[in-house]
DNA sequence: AGCCTGACCTAGG
DNA sequence: TCCTAGGCCAGGC
């Protein structure tokens, strides 16, 4: 665990993410420890889409539940496209629901 | 080696 | 309640 670097242990919480479920950049960071190193989260993604990674960044959002990495994606409506598919409703990159499909690492797998 | 930027978040006015 | 400012770590120039 200690050998995986920051943006490995992001991509293991992003790739846990049920299908249909969408989580934030900082509850990730929080989860890992490092709440305030949110941007990282969002640099992981950076380079996680250069990657061949099985990482859904497209179900890691803002605080907010707005799509704010959708342009990053290969195509504006790639992120939207595929959260709509899994059955989360995205109207104008906000996503609908935000607090049901909501998942929070540090809850569902705090939890244990 | 130093400065700037970034898919963010929290706090203060 | 909305807007502005600061801080965090890493990468690029």
């Amino acid at each position: 665990m200690q050998e995986e670097t920051f943006y490995e242990k992001v991509y293991a919480v992003v790739r846990l993410v049920p299908v249909g479920r969408v989580t934030s950049y900082g509850a990730i960071a929080k989860y890992l420890g490092a709440a305030r190193s949110s941007r990282l989260v969002g640099w992981a993604m950076n380079v996680c889409h250069g990657e061949q990674s099985d990482v859904p960044a497209h179900r890691v959002v803002n605080r907010i539940g707005m799509l704010s990495g959708k342009a990053h994606f290969e195509t504006p409506t790639a992120m939207q496209s595929l959260l709509e598919n899994e059955g989360v409703q995205v109207i104008d990159d906000q996503i609908q629901n935000f607090s049901q499909v909501f998942w929070d690492p540090s809850t569902e797998l705090g939890w244990d």
